[in-house]
DNA sequence: CGTTCTTGACGAACACCGTTCGTTTGGTAT
DNA sequence: ATACCAAACGAACGGTGTTCGTCAAGAACG
């Protein structure tokens, strides 16, 4: 049995890629969407691609930076109300709900977005639409700054947690194994609790706590 | 040139590690605060045992395994506030300080904490605490259930983004740079709060998000 | 039209990683 | 003294991100 030394003439594959940064996240976004986030690697994304991992070299220094990418496209479609006549609260959620939908239409981005600090021109955009919320609530410059911050960090911290157990879910079953276990005299509250605990699909829970998070700057708006 | 074929009598190293769970989680923690996070990897933690990454496969069986272990361990230092004339928001908000305070004794345990499910026997004894003081605020179990959810995946978040700002600080300087570049008259609310979106330790910020979040908890008990 | 120059593509290699397999070995029970 | 057993571990497998040097194709220029 003879290894066929030479490989199909350069001419057999017609004129090979173009090959753009659009088409590479386009194409990692995919992989990210119908795999998981363990199988999107910089050489699983060239081999989609056809080509080997150091051709992606030349459009993004790093696995980082084409990760920042993927995520500021995926931000693109976060969609913000016009200002109606709806209050600033009931806007800036319709904001963050559609942020995090964003983040969860592909499993993993939201890893991603914790571990980076997302400043590309679709992150800009959102700001000022929540920033100028923020404004319309009575916040100074300085606190809206601050709720920005952690309006964002809470929602991306939901979308990463939901990545996670995603991509593992036996921690689930490890929780739920632990909540078995509990003595009633030594953790009488979590005892009781233990059914409320991993009940709800989580989206109600999670539309909660952004609501929840909402009022509390409302709150501090209206004292300050 | 000759290679020295054999090594060093086993002798010579007087009895070897007894080795044990905890001495392994200890020798992690030392590694993962001395060192980033990127430097805690079985074969290094291995390393500074003096062993070979085999080795800890006889007590965890991953490396996953053995991060939860380290998250819990540490979690023991979380301090829990005695039942006294505080209110129960002033006693939440402190259980929540001493946890964030916990993660970020070690950098890079944030990251850890938010993709893993933390319930291990520090985590059961935390809860108890928080669920206590939530049945104090008024709100019933299903609610303390989604609020300990909320209130503990926001600090963690708080917690993992610090480890991973700390990790790579270049995307700071990304941010700063993207914020200078912003043009007044297309984002006018970003380009006025340019400044206050970098300024501050991050900690006051932090605290404010928390209490915040408190706020909103309880908003939602007096309206439930 | 022929030649140089630039730039994207890429094969090969490096230093890591988590995990598995099969063997060795030291202490304990028989 | 022997048999056993679980801990220890050397070596390897298949994966990862990144770098380097080479190659080819097109543009620019004489």
């Amino acid at each position: 049995m003879e290894v066929p030394r030479k490989v199909v003439s350069r001419r057999a594959r017609p004129a090979k890629a173009p090959l753009s940064q659009q088409q590479i996240v386009a194409t990692a976004l995919e992989l990210l969407a119908s795999e998981g986030l363990h199988r999107v690697s910089l050489r699983q994304v060239a081999a989609a691609l056809d080509t080997g991992p150091a051709s992606l070299y030349v459009y993004f220094p790093s696995l980082t930076e084409l990760q920042a990418t993927m995520l500021d496209t995926a931000l693109q479609q976060v969609r913000l109300p016009k200002r109606k006549g709806t209050s600033w609260q009931a806007r800036l959620r319709s904001i963050l709900l559609s942020y995090r939908e964003a983040l969860m239409k592909h499993p993993g981005l939201g890893l991603i977005a914790i571990s980076t600090i997302p400043s590309g021109p679709s992150s800009v955009r959102i700001w000022e639409a929540i920033l100028d919320a923020l404004a319309e609530g009575g916040l100074d410059m300085d606190r809206a700054a601050w709720a920005l911050d952690q309006l964002l960090l809470h929602v991306t911290a939901i979308a990463a947690e939901q990545s996670a157990q995603g991509t593992h879910a036996e921690g689930v079953a490890q929780l739920q194994q632990t909540l078995a276990r509990i003595s009633p005299s030594e953790h009488p509250r979590v005892h009781a609790a233990r059914r409320a605990l991993v009940s709800g699909n989580g989206r109600s829970r999670q539309d909660w706590g952004i609501t929840a998070l909402i009022e509390g700057v409302a709150v501090t708006a209206r004292e300050s």
